[in-house]
Parts: structure tokens; sequence; C-alpha cells
DNA sequence: TTGACATTTCGTTATATGGCGAATTATAAT
DNA sequence: ATTATAATTCGCCATATAACGAAATGTCAA
């Protein structure tokens, strides 16, 4: 039970719900995600610290930069058929299609894998 | 966008969580539900309405009582996904089973289908 | 009609949550 | 070595949330 709960208090918030969506498209580091959602870099931060306790999403470590990514095949089978649940509910959502675009242009100016 | 976080926020309380869980076995009433909870009756009247908003439940008036059931064929289909995932995920909840158990002694010494 | 009961609404209170900026840590570049 | 950048932690504040009891509403029973 306090694992559910601890999923559905994680998707219970427009800006992380965002950032699952977000990934969808693949990893993205904490700087490009704020530049996304527009909140303070600390922020954002805790937000994908509550995502990651909730198993949502795994983070990797890589020089100075931190790559999320959406929960894969390791995490619980209750995390990855919520994100499922996410995808097929939010598929329409205006708000995600802006994003989606938005990321494209982010993603574009940094070619290499690398952030900036 | 908008739809989808009123139901993840009604999704994100254990109490209402433990009620859609109960209603699963059919509809009970608000007293029943107060009585397996052990809250207030003000405050799962309270829940209850979250769950109405977000199309989780429906409700039924018969006499003084009001019959709520988990939400049927004319509900969105994101909320009764939701149900069903939430469901799956919760199956093997001891917090479930002994509610479930609970609500079979409730049920029973009322076997008329009213609530008293 | 009076009383009892189920439910909801309202007002209040305590706690949880989401936001920020400042300070901290870790890593890369100069 | 020093500086710059990415990310996190911490402390603070404003708002949201969940709980209660009291009062209001609606319905049935005596």
């Amino acid at each position: 039970m306090r694992d559910i709960i601890t999923i559905t208090k994680a998707i219970s918030d427009e800006s992380r719900l965002r950032v699952l969506m977000a990934l969808s498209g693949g990893e993205l580091c904490v700087c490009q995600l704020v530049e996304l959602i527009g909140l303070a870099p600390s922020t954002v931060s805790k937000h994908m610290h509550i995502l990651y306790d909730a198993r949502l999403v795994d983070a990797r470590k890589d020089g100075r930069w931190v790559y999320y990514t959406l929960a894969g095949r390791d995490a619980p089978l209750n995390a990855r058929q919520c994100i499922k649940w996410l995808r097929s509910s939010l598929k329409e959502s205006v708000r995600v299609a802006e994003d989606d675009k938005r990321l494209l242009m982010l993603t574009a100016t940094d070619k290499t894998g690398t952030c900036k």
C-alpha cells in the first residue's frame, strides 16, 4: 500500500507529470528539465527526487550532469504500468504536445548528447 | 491535463484508495464507509466528493442513504483505466485484504441491502 | 409534528506540499 | 589553483490538504 501511495503522490503534481511525459522521448538532464518546466533548479531537483523515490525514473550520473530516464525493466511492475496509464491518458494533452515541441528545440541545439 | 491531475490527486490519499478498493466488492453507502475507514462522517463525505469530482465513483441516492459505486461504463476511459491499474497494483495489499474481511462482516449484518 | 438518522456544508486547525534563494558538493575548464 | 557549472541540500514561506465538530439539509419513523 505504501509503495502505491508513494507513486500516486508522486504523480499528483503537474510539473512532475510534465517531466514524466518529457522523458518518454528519452533521457534528459536536470538543466534541460529546468529549461523545459521553468522552475528553479532546486525545485526541479526536489521533484526528481520524489519521482526517483517512487521508482518512476532512473538516474545516471555523467560528469557533472545527472541524466534521468523513465523507469526501465528493473523497475517495479506497478511503476511501469503507472507510466503506461499516464502515457495513454495524456496522449492528447495540449500541454504535453507543447512540451514535446519545445523539447525538440532544446535538444536540437545539443546534438552531441552532452548537455551544453 | 487538468482531468488527469484531478484523478491523480484523488488517488494520492490512503483513505480514498481504501474506499476505491472497498467499492470493488459492490456499492456501499457512506455510513458503511465510515465504519470501514474509521473517520468522521464529514471527512468521509468530503473524500467521496473528491472521488466523485474525478469521476472515479458514481453516486446513487436512495432514501436517506447515498450509495457509491466504482465508475462504470459511462465514466471516462482514463478514470476506468486508472481503477484497473490500482486494482492490479493493490491486489496483494494487506490493508486491502483486512478491509475486505471487515467488509464481509459489515455487510453480513445487513442482508437486505438497506444499510441498517 | 416531532424525533431520529444519513449525509453534507462550513469554519477551524494542524500538517503536508511546492516554491524560492543561499549555501554546499562535485566535476570540468581555464 | 582558481573559476565556472550542474546538481543537491537546507531553511524559509505561502498555500493546499486532511481532519474534526457544529450546524444545516433531507428523509423516514413514531
